[in-house]
DNA sequence: ATATTTTTTTAGATTAACCTAAAATTTATT
DNA sequence: AATAAATTTTAGGTTAATCTAAAAAAATAT
């Protein structure tokens, strides 16, 4: 039904439109296909004969809610994947990604929800992202980042908003996971830079871009 | 470096050539591949260029070491998928053979290593088939057609040699599945067919069909 | 040994997904 | 508001994998 391709364009006009929560430039799709804005304007007319995106020329495009619960299985398929990677077969966070980029595409219902079962329903993934159920919907979200936390303050890591290789392996290096605690002790005015305890212990220097890309939520006992 | 589809040509040609021991026929690679003759000529031709196939225009075709390799590399992760589907998701061994199709052709080698791990190495799959190691070594069968057993004696079966879901529903129905212990208790002359015992009590007839296509070892206590 | 049939290959098209270069449209700047 | 700049689309081409129809080679039958 979905080819390999559409999929992918499908996931990156809901990523691109989620942030932005508005129609979604050519330009911007042509970055993250990884393909010329010329190849992404026949696929945009090509979606939008298959009905899963609304498509005006010039005027960018926006999934439909056909194209946006492909786009949420597709999700949901690389995250569960990502969960299976990490907590059965011990991958490490920041080298499952490129292999559920294949494993995402993988068409079978029954495998999805065995596979969901299997993992205990996860409702978060490797990275903290949510895992939307087998119709779309997601868990609820009250994080906020780390950078906009005040000093003294008890949080819980739950997330990450940057997903390189390079930013995980760095987080993981300093001895940050997810359910890390974290109290800020403090905070520069001159570049929002912070000290932070992780754990019972360990301090550590964060500057403002790490802390705008750690996700936490308040600490509940 | 290969694709998808020449993943699958080289696979259909590994199984054909194990059939006869020697080369191939353009139209039977046709017949599994699910295309026409012309087709096959054309990918046999760019296989050749590749190195993965010795090929001879009108003489048939045969795999290169290199070919047999990745042939053998993809049946490796076929089968070992297959085990993960019905050890670890439940799935019946009439289920698994589509979603293995897609599976087998998923890029990483590291994934590979830490499924079999995490399998407990197998060395069978779910249908009694050999899983070739990661330098394509299988392990040494020593099965019989059940055709081929005479009255009286012990054996357990250990694969199947037709791999249909219809085959394979009808096993289960009749209470057979691998490490069944088999005994042959009559065998009727004028259409090959057997009445055999199946473990402790089941009394079955068995067609020569059918028995054709049961492997089975002799019973080791 | 020749003729017929079958198999295989070549020639020429098609489709999906991409490309470059040129044209059209929108946005930004004076 | 008119022009310049940036973005987007169209036009025309490429590649991988397929197809049909016709030609070539091999196998089979008289």
């Amino acid at each position: 039904m979905t080819s390999f391709t559409e999929e992918n364009y499908l996931k990156i006009i809901y990523k691109l439109s989620a942030e932005t929560n508005s129609e979604v430039s050519t330009n911007a799709v042509a970055e993250l296909t990884l393909t010329k804005a010329a190849s992404v304007s026949d696929m945009l007319r090509k979606l939008s004969e298959k009905q899963l995106v609304k498509y005006q020329k010039y005027q960018g495009v926006r999934l439909t809610e056909l194209g946006e619960s492909v786009a949420l299985k597709v999700i949901r398929k690389h995250r569960l994947w990502e969960v299976f990677l990490v907590e059965k077969l011990g991958f490490n966070w920041d080298e499952v990604h490129e292999i559920a980029e294949q494993l995402e595409h993988i068409d079978s219902e029954e495998l999805v929800e065995r596979l969901d079962e299997f993992l205990g329903f996860p409702k978060f993934d490797p990275h903290g992202d949510p895992i939307p159920d087998m119709n779309g919907l997601m868990p609820e979200l009250r994080h906020q980042c780390l950078s906009e936390i005040g000093i003294g303050q008890l949080v819980v890591m739950v997330g990450v908003a940057e997903h390189s290789a390079a930013f995980l392996q760095y987080l993981a290096k300093i001895g940050l996971t997810l359910g890390s605690q974290i109290k800020i002790t403090e905070f520069n005015e001159f570049d929002k830079s912070l000290s932070v305890n992780i754990g019972d212990n360990l301090s550590h220097f964060i500057s403002h871009e790490v802390a705008k890309n750690l996700l936490v939520e308040s600490f509940k006992h």
